[in-house]
DNA sequence: CTGAAAGCGCTAACAC
DNA sequence: GTGTTAGCGCTTTCAG
């Protein structure tokens, strides 16, 4: 069942359907109303294969996210899926392991698929001009920002908090009920990540409080993984280990694992330890007591980066930097000393 | 930068670089070796939506999921991409809402994108023959079964739990326990889906404790959501109600809400009340206590799709139906009475 | 072993 | 308004 099919039954030409299909001014209206009513009969969906090959462009969009099982990540790729639609442009989704490299996968994927754009979703925050120069279509980075590469501002957008000024407001907020041994969980401080952002904020808060930091007081877990920051926290409290009264972690889903290790390990929260984090997730609302955490504006994220990315692609603007704002949620893991 | 400007830079015919690109044995080392140099050094990739539209066929297999963001569905998902990956196939991630029909979407993408079968991940328990009929390739339905529909066995595979005995297990083990005032808390029982199989199972395990079903023991949550479950165990236990000791949720996300509704109003679990469920995503895990429950082999409902279906694809074998077991994680929310 | 050439199904000038 | 036709970039017979 091809286009020449629904011609040949309707008597017409191959690009007189095409163009009732793409909804071109130019048929008259008794024969547009003949070939739609083909179409349906006989069930004709066009080849999205050889419409894309035929036409200069795609219309679509590549979302490229590093670790599609993040939680985090889901409702914003749902925003953007959605926004992406209702800009007419095909979403494709290429998930990228914690190993491979997002700029290499997302050039691959323009490339090959001839994507107009690309959204990443996560990913390192020290590209370089040179890598990024394959790349030939706009881009935007959701979550994140070129923090330590060297790219020009112009040349790329970019939606995301301020990490660093949003770490040093959990921490501060830990300052004022009361608490100065303060210990922080993170996944790779030296990735030049997010991370070391957010642990830039921590140390700037202790700073700004009078408070020496304690490297002993870093925890470093490997990923962002439930298992991985289990693990750092429950040896951290079996061995010998300075005091410390609350935790700063960089995730949710950090925070949520290190509330169980005390747990496990007889300590409670936020009785005998508090605990803070950045991220918001929902899941960790629900649990017993709500984790007190500063919201990511999730679909926020999504929607501005679809929107940067359409008006770069389409021509109506330029490249751009957003930088929004967490809402704290008061859960019960924090309290005053 | 298309086939033709490597053909051109190395002096030979397209034909050629296909072959080599293809790895059709019939090429000479020399003329290889040169080929791979140029691809390399023009940093060309194919465009892969020409090589799909001169292929018959595009090596991809669709896979349709409804709710992309249910977090039990994600380890299967990437397990998913991983099998296809293995075996030569691209996989094309469909998400389809709520109020979309994941047929008509796995038809349309199917037809468009020249999909080589698809699997469903969550699904319709009612799939009729004349609906099924219009998707031309093999289709595997993924933690779920044609339980309602008119489908011969032979026109479709099926891997999943076997969701009636499951939770008859899961409610029998809380009877072991001493608890008789079981209450349900399940989405939507008579919309021919996972809910209603399960309340079969839970139905039969009461009877077969010779304990009376009590229908105001039945909570309908809206949908699958924290909120929705949340919302309907507070309404119950706010209002006149029969007295029960625990609870048996459809899902782990459904537990994990109700936990914290008995919590927001005073009744601890496993204290007052216990609670268990079916399904085992990791963050159920590292609730405090851990939630109870009948872990999904999430993996293997994974790996055992993408086999059977290659497996039809590609004519080795005949459509299969594969029941998994769950595996029970003894958690800290269920208690002897 | 290698090249020429015919499509894959559709779009978009370009004629009429 | 409508039809004809030349590609889009690649694969794949079919000759040589």
């Amino acid at each position: 069942m091809t286009i020449k099919d629904v011609a040949a039954y309707c008597g017409v030409s191959v690009s007189t359907v095409s163009r009732v299909l793409n909804n071109h001014p130019d048929v008259s209206d008794e024969v547009r109303k003949k070939v739609r009513k083909a179409v349906t009969e006989l069930h004709y969906t066009p080849n999205s294969t050889a419409r894309d090959l035929a036409r200069t462009q795609a219309d679509s969009i590549g979302l490229v996210v590093r670790g599609i099982s993040n939680p985090f990540f889901t409702p914003i790729i749902r925003t953007i899926e959605h926004g992406c639609e209702t800009a007419g442009y095909t979403m494709v989704l290429h998930q990228v392991g914690t190993a491979d490299d997002e700029v290499t996968a997302a050039r691959e994927l323009v490339q090959s698929k001839r994507l107009n754009g690309v959204i990443f979703l996560g990913g390192r925050y020290d590209y370089t001009k040179r890598e990024m120069a394959g790349l030939n279509v706009p881009y935007v980075c959701c979550t994140y920002t070129n923090h330590f590469g060297n790219l020009d501002r112009a040349s790329y957008s970019s939606v995301a908090i301020d990490d660093k000024r949003e770490a040093e407001r959990a921490v501060s907020f830990l300052v004022s009920k009361g608490h100065t041994q303060i210990a922080m969980l993170l996944d790779n401080p030296q990735d030049h990540s997010i991370s070391q952002r957010r642990y830039g904020g921590y140390c700037k808060a202790l700073r700004e409080a009078g408070i020496a930091e304690n490297p002993k007081l870093v925890l470093e877990a490997s990923d962002f993984s439930f298992a991985s920051s289990y693990q750092v926290v429950k040896d951290f409290i079996s061995s010998k280990h300075p005091a410390f009264t609350a935790i700063f972690a960089v995730a949710d889903t950090m925070a949520i694992a290190a509330i169980k290790a005390l747990y496990d390990a007889g300590i409670r929260v936020p009785d005998d330890v508090s605990v803070i984090a950045i991220d918001g997730i929902e899941v960790s609302n629900y649990l017993t007591p709500s984790l007190t955490t500063l919201c990511q504006p999730q679909e926020r994220l999504g929607e501005e980066a679809v929107r940067i990315l359409v008006d770069v692609m389409e021509g109506r603007a330029g490249n751009r930097h957003i930088r929004l704002e967490t809402t704290p949620r008061l859960g019960g893991t924090v309290r005053s000393l």
